[in-house]
RNA sequence: GUGAAUGUAGCUCAAUUGGUUAGAGCGCUGGACUGUGGAUCCAGAUGUUGGGGGUUCGAGUCCCCUCAUUCACCCCA
């Protein structure tokens, strides 16, 4: 039979196999973020989309083709949010949650949306798990948050993460940068594709990250952002680079990392493993985007991980459960005892043990055949005439081995019960 | 948005240059097994061949359109 509707492209359920492990890995990151003293937050799935354009940018990709906007019944213009940093600051400005001197710390577990075409690692909907830093521009923190990123991968057993790391500057010396990129592009711009010389106009910056084998070459000559960064952001860079050494926490530095959001400043960085293309999560400084959101002039930062890339990374890896889970006990009975066989259910539940019955007090045999499917860890197979003295017969659904046993034997009691 | 590949039973896949009634394994249902599941054997059910149109005496197979999936590009998580 055909179903009469089926998911929409770019979108799919989670299923019940899956989502065993899915929440497993969130629970590692609640407990691993709950002691670096982040607060989990959950924001709306829809904003205002005008607050997306503002922050990650007009000319950005997420803006000008992926995002899900709409109109509502009261004619506002509505985003199913494509990320979400900008929604968490946000709720930070309009719940006052801002103490002068203080850093505030949240994290989040949500689906973000994106109308992109799907393939491999990329789906519409998607799920993130992130963190955002807002109120301290310590480099101290940056390498915290870098740290809490691997620290969290390496405790799902991921041992191979590769960390890139650049710094693309600030509103002082990034149009510096730009310049002295365009310069360099232009004598070249014959030689580079179509879409860079796109780029060449709206943002040069992007040119550093095309795949285009011709540009890359020329690219690997460009000017580095490295020599152009300002004092203060050169420093800020230097320190963040020279603790990262002396906690031995490895890097490639990455001149040519361009995040796609506009809002980043200063340090940025992306985590991907050896012999993935895509990176599996990424995130940087945006000292100016508190302010552009009507705040105060704070910074912060952040990363996100990609659930579903992760996901992919730690099955190929084989660093999931593989066992489901499966009932303690199932309870067979026959059709003068469904009474007893709900109450003993019951009971059991109560005591914490996973319990199926049969809901049809069938054959003994079909319904041994149902305890079996069920994959039941043991039977309790219900007798009026062994009920008589508080007994039942427990049976090993592995070895086959069945003996008569007493409730109380089982944690339980029927004596005392209403039946 | 651009390009490519693929859509056959619940799942994984067959079906000669277009040829008659579209098959197999797994799973499912039942039986062998008259209150004891699994193993084995036997039997059985299930398809608008993604959808629509066309070519042909004849289409799962060829052509067109459409939808979906997968992969790649753009870009990103």
């Amino acid at each position: 039979m055909k179903p009469k509707y089926t998911s929409l492209r770019g979108v799919r359920d989670i299923l019940p196999d899956e989502l065993r492990n899915w929440r497993i890995i969130e629970d590692k990151a609640r407990e691993l973020f709950r002691r670096y003293n982040y607060r989990e937050i959950e924001t709306p799935i829809i904003e205002p989309a005008e607050m997306f354009v503002r922050t990650v940018g007009e000319e950005s990709d997420i803006v000008r083709k992926e995002m899900y906007i709409f109109k509502d019944r009261g004619d506002r213009l509505v985003a199913l949010r494509p990320e979400g940093t900008a929604p968490v600051v946000r709720a930070f400005l309009e719940n006052n949650l801002y103490i002068p001197g203080r850093v505030a710390k949240f994290y989040y577990i949500g689906d973000m949306f994106r109308y992109d075409r799907p393939q491999a690692g990329r789906q519409r909907e998607f799920h993130q798990i992130g963190i955002e830093a807002l109120g301290e521009s310590s480099y101290i923190l940056d390498v915290e948050v870098i740290m809490l990123l691997l620290e969290f991968l390496e405790e799902l057993g991921l041992a191979d993460t590769i960390l890139l790391l650049n710094s693309v500057g600030c509103p002082n010396c990034r149009p510096e940068y730009s310049k002295a990129l365009r310069e360099f592009f232009i004598p070249n711009s014959s030689e580079l594709c179509e879409d860079c010389n796109v780029r060449l106009e709206n943002n040069p910056l992007r040119i550093l990250d095309c795949k285009v084998e011709g540009c890359k070459e020329i690219v690997a000559k460009a000017p580095s952002i490295i020599d152009y960064l300002c004092d203060d952001c050169r420093t800020h860079f230097e320190n963040v680079r020279s603790v990262l050494d002396s906690l031995g926490i490895r890097y490639v530095l990455d001149t040519r990392l361009v995040r796609g959001l506009d809002y980043y400043t200063k340090t940025t960085f992306e985590v991907t493993v050896s012999g993935l293309d895509l990176s599996i999560g990424g995130g940087g400084r945006y000292d100016g985007l508190i302010k552009d959101l009507g705040g105060p002039d704070l910074p912060g930062i952040g990363f996100a991980i990609g659930m579903e890339r992760l996901f992919n990374v730690l099955k190929d890896k084989n660093l999931l459960l593989k066992e489901e889970e499966v009932p303690d006990y199932f309870v067979i009975y026959d059709s003068t005892l469904v009474t007893k066989a709900i109450i003993l259910s019951r009971l059991l539940r109560y005591k914490g043990f996973i319990v199926e019955m049969s809901y049809t007090a069938k054959s003994l045999k079909s319904q041994l055949k149902e305890a079996d499917r069920s994959k039941a860890k043991k039977a309790i197979i219900m007798r009026e005439d062994l009920l008589v003295d508080n007994k039942v017969i427990l049976k090993d659904m592995t070895t086959g081995e069945q003996e008569e046993v007493g409730l109380d034997k089982l944690e339980v009691s029927l004596i005392g019960q209403r039946i």
